[in-house]
DNA sequence: TTTATATTCGCAATCGATTGCTTAGTAATT
DNA sequence: AATTACTAAGCAATCGATTGCGAATATAAA
């Protein structure tokens, strides 16, 4: 079984007494062979179970029709929808994707990098690790002649092509909502701040507060909240103040939500008559907790496609294109633990 | 920016007088070289930002280091978590994943193994479609000698190395457990029977029936409920018997336990005490819901791992080694959809 | 000093497919 | 009949790294 012979364009020249460039040139449709020699060649080339080696046909032609794909965690929600999404696209365009994960780490982002760039791959698409350090690897991939998109997590100072989420909009929009159900103390339960998508949420909460006069108060900024134990604790530590907020905007993630949810719970505080609560992501499970989680839809799987498009529409043209920023707006999904106004939660 | 030229072995050897074999030598660590010669080349390879064509590389070697993956979805919870586990183990090697979703479509199944042969990969991992035909495009990733593993959804009579869940005694466990807490009429909701996954789950429901002298009804055997929507209609449908269930074995997926969860919800029936609920894959939600859903993990990350090191382990071998299967031990997770016994709800 | 052994390195073929160029053969044109 | 135009197919180089073999040089042994 191990290391047998795979069929050849030679071993098909072979046996009908042609040269294998004639072979190579009926298979690829290249129209300087007769119809008769064609057909010949594709009715033994599928008798002799041939499978052309695409890393013959990749060095020779330069380049590889694959792309690569960074991300932290394959199996965070977010994250495999926009593989689902880029993987839907480049597959109809015959390309593969080769998937790596960074786990957080720099290092390992580094690494994964350097191998795509073994690769040859066409595209790198990447979005950065938490304990991103400095861009040199993600220049050394231009300079390798590789094309780069960066989505979602971005280094801001280096420009490429980038997809990313309006996440300050958002998160006004959020916060607005919040104030407009009559919420009065809203706090916010932060991510890292390298992060530049956590930083703009944080922006966005201070711009919505700032424009409906609302005093933006430190105390009710939790650095770091976005797990759901960390927004659990950040929670606790809230509500025991001599002046709790009536809201939590935790701009992380669903799961610290989740985690502010359950405290609330447990303390007796009541959702959303007493407390407001707002999530970021809408994972599958903010549609189905009592009370139901508002959040903010990402679009992750069309992210995902319009990734793809935009390599192949707009980087696939032989001029040089401009690095282009593509905005996508997410969608704030009103959702039950929110609706202080409207109580009976009629809403979905 | 488009199609420069990379740094070869080549332009190292013209730089340092020295014949593109001793380069190749130097860099990979080759003894046939001297320990001067070796650092010079390390030297101006980083200077000349050199990047090895793994294609060349593979191309000659006649191997890749790379694994191709093909599931139905990459952003089912139970898939990225095992492709997580896998990425874990093949990094650790330096192998790469190439990741296919077939849709659940047979068509696309055929095509990605296409692909992966025509990439040499050096081994397949697929769980196959929901609607396979026949294993004639596995046997012929064994014929092109690519090592193949089948893990959850396995062609049955075919003989591969195999990772799977052992479904039977699982659903077996989860029935019994239900029956133990005193339920009397115990409905089944079946997955597609041509996956035999779900057969078998299907046989461990009636095993555990019978092991307890119930009778089995095929009234209470649902088919082909296996999304959240199908659930809830099953679920209805069930509840407006004359004399309906008093537990529902989703033995499916979570999403068809939310179903019926959502459904008794809206009719008022409750949950444990008059209808017990029990779902299959440990989805992230099924802790939070209310009541918090019984269910069976499958440890799919580490299956994941499993995978990859029995690739690396028993495949890696010169000797022919005979097909292995491994069978994973699922575990159930008892919550409270399911305790009718111990009210109060106090399991976790 | 001479012979034997070990190191270090170059030469050239190889992996399989592609492609520019050349040649042979056929058809069309005058 | 002769020249031109065109088609079909072969030749050989190429992509970049690897590797068996042999040559040259250095080192050790006699």
């Amino acid at each position: 079984m191990k290391n047998q012979k795979r069929t050849t364009i030679y071993d098909i020249a072979k046996k009908l007494n042609l040269n294998a460039s004639s072979v190579s040139r009926a298979l690829s449709n290249n129209n300087n062979v007769s119809a008769a020699t064609r057909e010949l060649v594709l009715k033994t080339a599928a008798e002799l179970n041939y499978k052309q080696n695409s890393l013959a046909s990749n060095l020779r032609r330069g380049h590889n029709k694959t792309i690569g794909v960074i991300v932290p965690h394959i199996n965070q929600n977010f994250f495999a929808d926009v593989i689902a999404g880029l993987e839907e696209v480049t597959y109809q365009q015959g390309y593969n994707l080769i998937i790596c994960q960074s786990n957080e780490s720099y290092t390992r982002e580094v690494e994964s990098v350097n191998t795509l760039i073994n690769q040859h791959v066409s595209c790198i698409i990447i979005s950065v690790s938490a304990d991103f350090e400095d861009d040199s690897h993600l220049r050394n991939i231009l300079a390798q002649g590789i094309q780069l998109i960066q989505f979602d997590r971005v280094a801001d100072n280096l420009e490429t092509f980038k997809v990313v989420n309006d996440n300050e909009r958002a998160s006004m929009e959020a916060v607005s909502h919040l104030i407009t159900q009559g919420y009065q103390r809203i706090a916010l339960l932060e991510g890292p701040q390298n992060l530049n998508i956590f930083k703009q949420r944080k922006d966005g909460y201070i711009a919505a507060l700032k424009k409906h006069n609302f005093e933006v108060l430190p105390e009710l900024m939790i650095e770091n909240a976005w797990t759901k134990e960390l927004g659990a604790i950040a929670t606790r530590k809230l509500l025991n103040m001599p002046m709790p907020p009536d809201a939590i905007f935790a701009s992380t993630s669903d799961f610290s939500a989740l985690g502010v949810l359950e405290v609330a719970h447990k303390m007796g505080v009541m959702v959303p008559e007493k407390l407001g609560i707002c999530g970021y992501s809408n994972e599958a499970f903010t549609e189905i907790t009592t009370p139901s989680i508002t959040t903010i839809d990402q679009h992750s799987v069309d992210m995902g496609k319009t990734i793809a498009n935009l390599f192949f529409q707009e980087m696939g043209s032989e001029k040089e294109v401009r690095p282009k920023i593509v905005n996508i707006q997410p969608k704030l999904i009103v959702r039950s633990s929110t609706l202080k106004n409207k109580l009976g939660r009629s809403v979905r």
